[in-house]
DNA sequence: ACCTGAACACCGTTCAAGT
DNA sequence: ACCTGAACACCGTTCAAGT
């Protein structure tokens, strides 16, 4: 064939199939994304640098599709519960995209542009300014967290064979199930954290 | 050579040597366990379910590392904070295992225990039943993504060439830098999340 | 500039053969 | 029971050759 002339590829295709990839089977290879998309192994070079630009590549795509208009919600806590439920929104609809992306240095303009709206308004509320990076790393850590697990199964906590866990068996049974569970874990630790916060305010 | 009189290889070794590769390169593969043990990659075989048995020794050992004696702390909230500080320690000891084992399912049989002892602390404190597995899973989830702030290079937020972020840049700058940074952050989180939790039992 | 086919070093896993 | 050597299917990446 050699080159056509309307290009067989090009960097959103690549997303698009590496994406689709992730969600069906957890992961993706350079291989598997070819075949998708009808094409040589080698082909997929020429539009992105390697597999780590794939993954850059999806880590641009999920920033893009966080809805950060909730920031300009006031009071300021009402702004970062916005920003945290977008955030991990993005992520609850490819939950297997999570851990490939979890290393946790961010580059998206979107997310960046979004965490220095951030930091402004908390600095406006009146925290002090040497905090305010602890706050939204502690804010960042628990999204990261709690999207993890809703690429987990089911089962938070399995207990295994000869181990007796009498208490966290019936409280396992008492909570809600499913996608509940997930969520209900996030808000209600959502809620505490932007509390804590409240409350390093008028300490 | 085959079988010697005395094994060239046991769990521990495959163990040890897997979590030499892992602090050093961030990952491991069969073949270089097996180089670094003096051994053909087959034999590894013999000795554990794969790759992924491996996966699993490894988060069995890093249960293992961790001291859950803080669990007997009064009250509740100080119980708490202990475990919360035992389980990031281990990971800080070895930062580069955290990507590794951050899918969250807990099968460990030692922090299986150790979360058996949280769900009771909690329920006696006055926790509503159904809440106990949201508390416990809200403080895991964030303690997992302070332990991958562990693994993460320096900086969280790397601003990109053509975006403007003067409010984060300046904060970054007045911010703790290197090890303090992440445990000034857990350190907050921490706080922050368990004033939060005391507010719910009032409530 | 873009796609191909072939090549390379590497990985995870299995298995028959040896003690 | 435990180790080896060889084999297999697969992966990430490169590169010369074609349009």
């Amino acid at each position: 064939m050699a080159r056509p002339h309307t290009a067989l590829l090009d960097r959103d295709r690549i997303t698009a199939a590496a994406l689709e990839l992730v969600d069906q089977t957890g992961d993706f290879t350079v291989p598997a994304l070819a075949r998708r998309l009808g094409v040589q192994t080698a082909s997929v070079y020429h539009h992105v640098e390697g597999r780590a630009g794939i993954v850059e590549l999806l880590r641009d795509w999920i920033g893009r599709q966080m809805d950060f208009s909730p920031l300009e919600l006031q009071p300021w806590d009402a702004a970062m519960a916005g920003f945290a439920r977008s955030y991990r929104a993005a992520f609850a609809a490819h939950p297997r995209l999570v851990t490939l992306l979890a290393t946790s240095t961010v580059r998206s303009p979107a997310v960046i542009t979004a965490y220095e709206r951030m930091a402004t308004v908390l600095a406006e509320a009146g925290f002090p300014h040497e905090d305010v990076i602890a706050v939204l790393t502690a804010l960042e850590n628990f999204i990261l967290g709690s999207a993890l697990d809703l690429a987990a199964p089911a089962v938070m906590w399995e207990v295994p064979d000869g181990v007796d866990a009498p208490g966290l068996t019936s409280f396992l049974a008492a909570a809600p199930q499913g996608t509940d569970r997930a969520d209900r874990a996030f808000e209600l630790g959502l809620q505490s954290l932007l509390g804590g916060f409240r409350a390093l305010l008028k300490g």
